[in-house]
DNA sequence: TTATAATAGTTAAACCTTTAACTATTATAA
DNA sequence: TTATAATAGTTAAAGGTTTAACTATTATAA
């Protein structure tokens, strides 16, 4: 029914919007000088650097115009660097300096912290059924 | 887990994606000549009128300074304007223009489409308990 | 092989967000 | 009553997003 799901999005924005500011209440309480979408770029990177632009804006949902602008301030910032790949010239692919790479060992902990709090406070056995949902809504807006 | 708080940001980061961009194509395909942010601020007026910047920002999860540059942006297009309340001289409330609900009458009949289209792609039984989720995860970011 | 299409990235312009400092107004407590 | 606090809104600066047009490179099909 329509109304649920208005409802439902509703919601989701609304937990978007205190997820984005409790992770830049704690980013700023523990003196780290990243913004909420820089730290989702070196989410990525921490995991596995290397990785294209383009590879980082679909892992973010995020276009490849603000990949350039976000890898132009962490270039800046000395945490990342650009490296063509030499296979195809097309990619830019995206390394961490020893900087950025020290920025996630304090960082991650921090963010491994939040989620761990947050987690306590869910009914974790309606985890599966959530994420389907979030799936098919996904789905649907896709071929709206 | 945290590990599930995690992956489910992650979706709702997706869904939020995949809305946005849902809401922005149909748009285009109407010729309606509004952003997503403007949208968001007419869905209420169109509701109710006459309520104050603060009003529209809290119900729309939106910063006060971003409510001054959007109304700015609605005002120009000739959407909306604002009235000093003569009871508290704090507020300005905000009210449609005739342009402003004739849009109304062109775009609500759009969004419910939407919605509706999504809906039958939902399995709704799970409505209650993904909404539920959903608040639980934002009482708990709310005090991180 | 060569023309064409697809992909990765950049740029510029317009738009939106966030933060902090600021003004104006109203509420509250000593 | 008056000083202080709280609230609504604005502003400026820095940062992020979106779109379309653009370049460079690689893949594909005639």
């Amino acid at each position: 029914m329509a109304e649920q799901t208005r409802t439902f999005i509703q919601n989701l924005l609304m937990v978007q919007s205190s997820f984005r500011q409790a992770i830049q209440r704690n980013l700023k309480k523990n003196n780290i000088d990243l913004t909420f979408e820089m730290l989702q770029i070196m989410v990525h990177l921490w995991k596995k650097d290397g990785i294209n632009q383009q590879e980082i804006a679909t892992k973010t949902f995020k276009d490849k115009a603000s990949l350039t602008y976000l890898i132009n301030n962490l270039t800046t910032r000395g945490l990342v660097f650009r490296q063509e790949d030499p296979i195809d010239r097309r990619n830019n692919n995206i390394y961490l300096t020893e900087l950025g790479s020290e920025y996630g060992r304090k960082v991650k902990p921090m963010l491994q912290e939040i989620y761990k709090m947050a987690s306590e406070k869910i009914d974790s056995s309606n985890f599966d059924v959530c994420i389907n949902y979030l799936h098919d809504l996904d789905n649907a807006f896709k071929d709206i």
